[in-house]
DNA sequence: CAAATTTATATCGTTCACGATGCAAAAGTA
DNA sequence: TACTTTTGCATCGTGAACGATATAAATTTG
C-alpha cells in the first residue's frame, strides 16, 4: 500500500504528543489547588533549585523561547509567584525571583512528584518501564535540539 | 534532602511535554511548505484514512476535546481543504469531508513519515530504541486516558 | 571612539488546548 | 405524548507556544 506510511509513522510523534497532553493532564488535580499550570510549576522548580535568574537562562532550562517565558512571567508576577527586577550588571537581563508566596509554595508542592510517581506506577502497572524510556527521551531531545539550533 | 523528589520526578513528563515540543518542530520543514500545521496533518492523517467523518469521531481518534477540533476544522475549512456538512441521519452531527485540495495534499505528504523516521535515524543513530519506546507511550496514554474519563 | 553587530527581552499575531457554558437535536423516561 | 437527560457541536475566555519584529543595551569591529 503506497499510503501505508502515513499511518505508520506517525507511531512515535502522535503519541509523543498524546502522552505528553495526558500527563500535563495529570497534574491537574494538584496545580489547579495552588492557581499555577504546568509550565509555571515548571518556572518554580527552576526557581526553587536555584533563586535570581535571568530570563535567559529559564527560558534555556526549560528549552523553551524566550518569547513563551516572558509573558509566563508576566503572569506569575500578577500573580505574586514571581518578581523581575533590572539586572545590575546587564541592564537589559531581567532578573527573576521568588516573591514570598513563591518560595512558600515550595512546600505545598513537595509532595507532587510523589503522588505522580504513585499514580503512574498505579495506571501502569510497573516503574522500571518508565525509567528506562529516560535515556531515550533524553537522546531524542538533544538530538532535535542540536538539529534545529545548528541548521 | 527533603525536597530532592521535586527535581526527580519531572524527569519523565518534563522530558515527554519537551520531546513532543522538539519533534512537532521537526515537522515544520515539511508541513510549512504545505501551509498546515502538525495538528491539522493529523486530522488530514485521519480523513485520508477514511474520509467523511463526524467531528465526534475526529477528536475521538485524536484524543482531543470537540472544542479543540472544532476550530481547528473551520480553520481547516476556511483554507480549503475540507468541507462540513450537516449530518442526514443525526442532523446534530457536523459530517467533515475532504475538498479536492485536501485529497490532493496527500501526495505531497506522501514521503513526510518516511523523512522524519530517517530524521530520527540520522539524530539519534539507532531506530530499534524509538521503536521500543512505543508499546510503553501507548501503556501510559491508555492508563491516563481511563483516569481521567472515569473519574 | 564611532559604527555595525549581537544579545536580552518584549510585543504582536496566529494556532493550539481545554474548562465552562450554551443550544438544539436525539434518546430515554414517566 | 410530555418531560428529562444526554449527546454533538459551537462559543468564549485563558494560557501556552512560537515565528516575526522591535528596542535598547552590550559587544565587537574598523
Amino acid at each position: 500500500m503506497e499510503y501505508e506510511q502515513l499511518k505508520l509513522d506517525n507511531q512515535l510523534c502522535f503519541r509523543l504528543y498524546t502522552a505528553a497532553r495526558l500527563t500535563m493532564g495529570a497534574y491537574h488535580p494538584y496545580l489547579d489547588p495552588l492557581g499555577i499550570t504546568y509550565p509555571q510549576y515548571l518556572v518554580l522548580l527552576v526557581l526553587w533549585e536555584q533563586d535570581k535568574q535571568p530570563v535567559n537562562d529559564i527560558a534555556h532550562k526549560l528549552l523553551l523561547e524566550t518569547n513563551t517565558v516572558t509573558p509566563l512571567l508576566q503572569r506569575m508576577e500578577k500573580a505574586g509567584l514571581v518578581k523581575r527586577t533590572k539586572g545590575k550588571e546587564d541592564t537589559r537581563q531581567r532578573i527573576v525571583s521568588l516573591t514570598k508566596k513563591g518560595i512558600e509554595m515550595r512546600e505545598q508542592a513537595k509532595h507532587i512528584p510523589e503522588c505522580l510517581s504513585d499514580e503512574i506506577i498505579q495506571i501502569t502497572g510497573e516503574e522500571e518501564e518508565f525509567v528506562r524510556m529516560i535515556p531515550s527521551l533524553d537522546k531524542l531531545i538533544e538530538g532535535l535540539k542540536k538539529q534545529q539550533t545548528n541548521q
